[in-house]
DNA sequence: AGTCCACAGGAAGGGCAGGCGA
DNA sequence: TCGCCTGCCCTTCCTGTGGACT
């Protein structure tokens, strides 16, 4: 049999099984239920905060807390939804704005995140160029043109404010004052629960005068929230005993996340359907995770700048040769690295950054230790498994021309 | 009890790219 | 075109520090 004949066997055989996605959509991040399980008290909270609004009042300022997964922006879009189809019908005019601040390139700076503001209401502002101060006055015009209550929806604020402080809050507190007839409102939705930590008092007080708490789901919950998606989701009887369980349980034992736990059974159809299964079994669920696991962290290390590549690639090989690896023996041992891939070595001070943030991403283990005599430094260890740290090094190994 | 290592990590600023208005 | 603004990456210089060693 010719390669020819194999492929279309192939292909011919992936026309004729049915596929277990009934509407695959309903499995996708960003799909919106109008049902929205184990959230009611948040949702009836929320409401009753902004309710204010349609009767042309300012409503109260509100921090959401709650980690990844937990349905905060879900919540929040839903309630936003309601209220303007409420308010099109009554006489007060309304209007939400919603930023995702950590959209790079977006919303990740002072300057970027008024002029996404600015530009949402209508004016006009370029990408770079002006003064801050600048944009601020045209985000505020823009605001007094717009009639009656803005709410402004503030999603992944924490990220923002560590890295850029909190006078851009300290501002949004204070325009009440000077705008008139129009009335704004702060939702900010935050990850971290205790990063209000890093505001300044008044702030602290003034923008949150409500707080909703999204705390995370536990098996139970996220296995109903499962099941009423595999029900759309899924062709009837695809689905063997226990897959749900077992997404929920993983995604359970990971702080309650709903949205790696649907990630986890979309996937695990994908890989079945895949291998022409006309049943997902447990054991997709594993491979799942552990699919899923390798395309994050192939991802964003393919999303690193080239030094953080190599400091990366340098950890692999340290590592690779067991034993404790340290910050100091890292950056001997990038430096020819580096050259070898052609480029100059950054400082120590940069590649110290530079490790931090591969912590952060999860990418590597870094760990601040003291040896006693023998000085401060990080731990620093790789707990990827074998499999994902050797794609690792293949990558880089290619895109630099090591070996 | 004090010393001192090997860094962590803060502060300031240089240089560049992208982009403005004049 | 120029002067100016901002964000970003990076360097330089610096102070701080947990705990093994003396």
């Amino acid at each position: 049999m010719g390669e020819d004949q194999k492929l279309q066997d192939k292909f011919s055989q992936y026309l004729e099984n049915e596929s277990i996605f009934n509407d695959k959509d309903v499995l996708s991040t960003n799909y919106k239920p109008n049902d929205i399980l184990h959230r009611e008290d948040q949702i009836e909270e929320l409401a009753s905060i902004l309710a204010p609004s349609l009767k042309g009042n300012d409503p109260s300022n509100v921090f959401i807390y709650g980690t990844v997964g937990t349905g905060k922006t879900l919540v929040v879009d839903h309630v936003c939804k309601e209220l303007k189809s409420v308010a099109e019908n009554g006489e007060e005019p309304l209007d939400t704005v919603y930023i995702n601040c950590k959209m790079k390139k977006v919303a990740d700076t002072e300057y970027r995140l008024t002029a996404k503001l600015a530009r949402e209401l209508g004016a006009d502002v370029p990408s770079t160029g002006l003064p801050t101060e600048e944009v601020y006055d045209r985000f505020f015009e823009a605001l007094k043109d717009t009639e009656g209550v803005v709410i402004i929806i503030l999603d992944e604020i924490d990220s923002l404010i560590k890295k850029i402080g909190d006078d851009f809050l300290y501002n949004l507190t204070r325009i009440d004052d000077d705008l008139g007839s129009t009335k704004v409102s702060v939702v900010g939705i935050s990850n971290d629960l205790n990063f209000t930590d890093y505001m300044d008092a008044r702030v602290k007080s003034s923008l949150s005068e409500e707080e909703i708490i999204f705390p995370p789901y536990n098996a139970l919950e996220l296995k109903e929230i499962l099941r009423q998606r595999a029900e759309d989701g899924f062709v009837e009887g695809s689905l063997d005993d226990g897959v749900i369980s077992k997404c929920s349980a993983l995604a359970a034992s990971e702080h309650g996340d709903a949205r790696r736990a649907i990630d986890l059974l979309r996937v695990a159809g994908e890989l079945s359907e895949r291998d022409n299964k006309s049943k997902v079994t447990v054991d997709y669920v594993d491979t799942a995770q552990e699919k899923i696991e390798k395309d994050r962290v192939v991802e964003t290390v393919q999303s690193q700048p080239k030094h953080s590549q190599l400091t990366l690639y340098t950890i692999l090989q340290l590592s690779n040769n067991g034993g404790n690896v340290v910050t100091g023996d890292v950056y001997s041992k990038y430096k020819d690295i580096a050259r070898k891939a052609g480029t100059d070595p950054l400082t120590q001070r940069r590649i110290s950054d530079l490790i931090d943030e591969l912590d952060m991403l999860g990418v590597i283990e870094a760990q601040v230790v003291s040896k006693g005599r023998h000085g401060r430094t990080r731990k620093i260890s790789m707990d990827l498994g074998e499999h994902i740290e050797s794609k690792l090094d293949d990558i880089i190994t290619d895109k630099f021309y090591l070996n």
